[in-house]
DNA sequence: ATCAAAATCCCTTTTTCAGGGGATAATAAA
DNA sequence: TTTATTATCCCCTGAAAAAGGGATTTTGAT
């Protein structure tokens, strides 16, 4: 059996060492690579033709969803394997919908790398939201309200320091609307003022 | 000479892999052990006397401010050197009061670690704030604004959605200082209202 | 001892928010 | 096709915030 070409793209070097650390453990898997920013990687993709890519999802300048972007038009055979704290659970959507194949908490088991490789390496998806979440993390992932696209637009809106009318006029709605959607965002969030909406909305990456 | 000991301390395997291999580049040093949780460390420091306990400050349940404050109480000759992304540099000051004698970004290089090392093994204090930040984090860090401790606890409260009348009985002033204070705090993060206020608040992990 | 900064208090006016009510098309889902 | 959701619009009231002005007393640093 050949072995699995994996790259890796991280800005954090000890990251890079751990992942390196341990996808040498796993006898199927080849590091072809580490990156440590976004730029490098198309250009590693093209001559080290990993068969999947292991990407950061924070990083300066560019973010490892565009980069997964860039990844499945140029390269739409490789498979993308997105990583990050737990955190950034509202990114992760978005990593899907650019066409990764895989979602890795940086918290993850050696255990864990093994099967997200194989999964993605065999086609499927892999997530491993809801490994080494703390009881209290995962309350906090189920109180996360859903909202509406237009109710993402006020709430940017309103993070951004606009007031109402304002927000009325950027997106041709009555103030009226933008209040419903305001006070609407209040209940979702279960808080009554613009502070708490706010802070709740930024420890969910919403803002 | 005999090797420095040192004890990592983070909840993230990956990261603890990286410090391994990156510590086992140094001659100089010797990795006692590494911990994935901060209740495991005090027992391990015990068990291991090493010379240097080098800790991520986000960690679920203890804080690794929490965990600094610890093992300068119960073994003041340990070391300690803060770990975390460059992000939580509100939480720098917190750290070095509580008895660290080193801050590390993780996007640190091995050099960058060894001289840390070294540093702080020697009694200084080593700082490695202002390498690996691209230009927009530096702009970022130059424009956080340096608040009075009674504007941090306004702020606090603000974020947690209390109003000034609530605020003010809390604090035991009158509803004009929270007033006052509210506003040095628009002024001082240069924006005009609460939602934009929040917003970087919890950007710069103040809130 | 002096100066600067921080913290405190006071006043006014305009604007915005919060919370309450309810209603109607359009769309998506069942 | 019926139902539920979404987005839209409207009204009201009282509370709170924004923005402007100014003043005094602690506290900390030089």
């Amino acid at each position: 059996m050949n072995k699995i070409k994996v790259l890796v793209v991280d800005d954090h070097p000890m990251v890079l060492e751990g992942m390196r650390s341990m996808l040498a453990q796993i006898n199927f898997v080849h590091i072809c690579g580490t990156v440590c920013s976004a730029y490098g990687a198309v250009e590693s993709i093209k001559q080290l033709t990993p068969d999947i890519v292991i990407t950061d999802i924070n990083m300066p300048e560019i973010s490892g969803i565009e980069l997964a972007l860039k990844i499945k038009n140029e390269f739409p055979d490789v498979k993308v394997i997105a990583m990050s704290t737990f955190k950034e659970r509202s990114y992760i959507s978005q990593m899907i919908q650019n066409g990764a194949s895989g979602y890795l908490v940086k918290s993850a088991s050696k255990e864990e790398i093994e099967e997200a490789i194989l999964s993605v390496y065999e086609g499927k998806l892999y997530m491993s939201l809801d490994i080494n979440l703390s009881a209290t993390d995962k309350q906090e992932l189920d109180n996360i309200p859903i909202l509406s696209s237009r109710e993402k637009e006020v709430l940017l809106l309103i993070a951004d320091g606009f007031t109402n009318p304002q927000i009325a006029a950027k997106l041709f709605i009555s103030l009226h609307t933008v209040d419903s959607h305001r006070k609407n965002l209040l209940t979702k969030f279960t808080v009554n003022n613009t502070a708490s909406l706010i802070k709740l909305a930024a420890r969910y990456n919403m803002v």
